[in-house]
DNA sequence: GTCTATACAGTGATAGAC
DNA sequence: GTCTATCACTGTATAGAC
């Protein structure tokens, strides 16, 4: 108890550890050492592997979607109606700044959206439980800056714009390398705004012609 | 080699497995039982459990890059210009098409898009490389549809684009039970209209007033 | 409560016989 | 090409010290 918890340490050294190597390159007997620690303190602390990831991701997502929230909340004080530009910047900003971040950031954001697309359930489930609150209030703002919004349509959207973000915070086609250099998506600031721009056309397409309502459901 | 080779059959056993229980929860063992295979034979053949992941995701990529790729020329036949839609759907189609094949599809398309985001840089960097040649002609072909638009803002929304398209197609927020469902993923047909017309009203946004040329750098 | 040492079943990989 | 045997290593569980 001298130094820094054994929880704390072992949160600390995870992290490091999973964003320079990826969850599977990193044991955790090597998290422990790293941690100095006792291989079974996970397990004591943390019950599992697993959780140690959640445990990872939650110390970072919670203060985003609180910051999140709080911003949304002064947007659409006294029931006022916010902008859409307004509404998607105060989702967006505080995942990107985290990102930018050199201190806990880069690491833990490719993990966060990483995991989000997990091939094991298990993290999805998670990330999604911890975003359901945020998802609802948003969505519910967005339908209020865009009256003539369908459910449908919004949904799709909202899922769209979720997947730009989700995917440039992970960084998979490595932007700043296909570019040329002329986009980097660790300035919170550039990447904000640009998704703001895209996703506020997008949001504000007009919807097909066509409705589906009467159409085949083939599954 | 009277029955389908083994190194068909460890292929198609590795895949329904994959897709039934994740690429984690899922050993050699398992596989090149079901496969009726020796488990050696994994390392013969593939000469890892990664190069068969690569394996298992190439044989259905490649066959939906070259219906993309052969759309796109079809478009593009003695120099026309094509109509921005017509581009993104060449696109898109193909992979929810794939996507909603109950025989292959459902199975592979999530690996496809969990992997693009995946943890580890091995499966990006393949599936990187494998979009590469799609990427750079489906950009210069929106570039051409879209005179207007930056080269900076053209790499930022193909980024969103795709992160729309992957995230959709490991279907990461459960569209279908979040939009109470009113939307279905699995929905070529719709998924691809409603991701076109985002995405072309995307690319179509106006870019913004202050250009970033002077800005500073702060990595 | 916290931590240590240790044991265990299951993993991917490999060398060498057939 | 295929198979057996075996390797080092993984996450997990537990008994017991402080």
């Amino acid at each position: 108890m001298a130094q820094p918890e054994t929880k704390e340490r072992i949160l600390d050294a995870a992290e490091r550890l999973f964003s320079d190597l990826g969850i599977r390159g990193v044991s955790l007997r090597a998290i422990t050492t790293a941690a100095r620690a006792n291989l079974a303190a996970v397990n004591y602390h943390f019950g599992s592997k697993d959780e140690l990831i959640k445990a990872v991701l939650a110390r970072r997502i919670e203060p985003v979607n609180t910051v999140r929230l709080q911003r949304l909340a002064e947007l659409t004080a006294g029931d006022a109606v916010a902008e859409l530009e307004d509404v998607l910047d105060a989702l967006l900003r505080p995942a990107f700044e985290l990102a930018s971040d050199p201190d806990a950031g880069a690491f833990c954001t490719r993990l966060i959206g990483r995991v989000q697309t997990e091939a094991d359930q298990t993290f999805r489930e998670f990330c999604a439980e911890q975003f359901q609150d945020v998802a609802e209030r948003f969505t519910a703002a967005i339908a209020a800056a865009c009256p003539q919004l369908e459910p449908r349509e919004l949904a799709w959207r909202f899922q769209f714009m979720i997947g730009s973000m989700s995917f440039t915070l992970t960084d998979a086609l490595d932007l700043h390398t296909r570019s040329g250099g002329l986009c980097d998506p660790h300035d919170a600031d550039d990447a904000t705004e640009q998704l703001v721009r895209f996703a506020a056309a997008g949001f504000r397409a007009p919807i097909g012609q066509k409705n589906q309502a009467g159409q085949e459901n083939t599954a």
